[in-house]
DNA sequence: ATGGTAGCGCTGCTA
């Protein structure tokens, strides 16, 4: 049974509980994860949602930042959420379909604006963070997984609008996209949507403090759909819905979506 | 080269 999955940090989803039902209403995805819920999860509009038909969810939330949630129309069942870095922030949530499909649910810690562990802590605490996504799937091989959320890392040179710009920019420096690409690999994934769209410039982030985000498209793909490789042949009809970064009061990302055929 | 915008919750922190 295919089903369709999407992937959206949202940046406050009580704020945005309007376009996340447009999202809902127009694009009708099977399951959408969210992160930057900003809410703690008994603020959750989750009527809002229920009456379009997405009467499940799972969540770990905290007041005014952080927060990741899993909205579904399929039955789901949360199976863990964990605390990498030991931050104590809800930056992650997993959960189960009857399919028996494991969905992850990450919010990476998007780690200041120098790119230097020894002056802000924050970027260090990103890299530990990955760190340890990395080692928890290497002890535990996921399979039958999928694997999604901002990794506040956009990993390849088509990944960003200026490769060169932007290498000692946080989010494209060489030491995150080498943190990336190990968590990526001990845990097998496969990065769903570059598999499906080899080619060519791709983002899912535009910053809010552009004059005009459309014109100049200084973009980066932060958002990501990856897959274990027991079923990763199964996605396609992968895309990024850039129309919604200009949709009434946005988010400055916009949601990434895929659909699998299991 | 710098500052630009946005959300939360109440003053500055985070992105």
């Amino acid at each position: 049974m295919p089903f369709t999955l999407a992937t959206w940090n949202i940046n406050s989803v009580r704020l945005r509980a309007p376009i996340v039902c447009k999202l809902l209403s127009e694009e009708a995805p099977d399951v959408l994860c969210l992160q930057e819920c900003k809410s703690p999860v008994d603020k959750i509009p989750v009527e809002d949602f229920a009456a379009l038909g997405y009467t499940h969810m799972i969540a770990r939330g905290q007041k005014g930042y952080n927060g990741v949630a899993i909205l579904s129309r399929l039955p789901i069942e949360e199976v863990g959420s964990e605390d990498f870095a030991s931050l104590g922030h809800a930056r992650h949530i997993a959960g189960r379909l009857e399919n028996g499909t494991v969905i992850h649910n990450f919010y990476v810690p998007a780690g200041g604006d120098v790119p230097d562990r020894e002056v802000n802590e924050k970027f260090g605490q990103k890299l530990d963070y990955l760190t340890e996504m990395r080692d928890w799937f290497h002890s535990d091989k996921p399979q039958k997984s999928i694997l999604v959320g901002d990794l506040n890392i956009a990993p390849r040179e088509d990944d960003v609008w200026s490769h060169k710009q932007l290498l000692k920019v946080v989010s494209h420096t060489p030491i995150e996209v080498e943190h990336l690409a190990e968590t990526r690999d001990a845990g097998g994934w496969v990065d769903v949507t570059r598999a499906d769209i080899p080619d060519g410039q791709l983002y899912s982030w535009w910053s809010y403090r552009a004059r005009d985000w459309d014109a100049a498209d200084k973009g980066r793909r932060l958002d990501h759909i990856w897959a274990t490789p027991d079923i990763s042949n199964a996605a396609h009809s992968s895309r990024i819905l850039r129309a919604a970064r200009g949709w009434d009061k946005p988010s400055d990302h916009a949601p990434v979506f895929a659909t699998f055929d299991l």
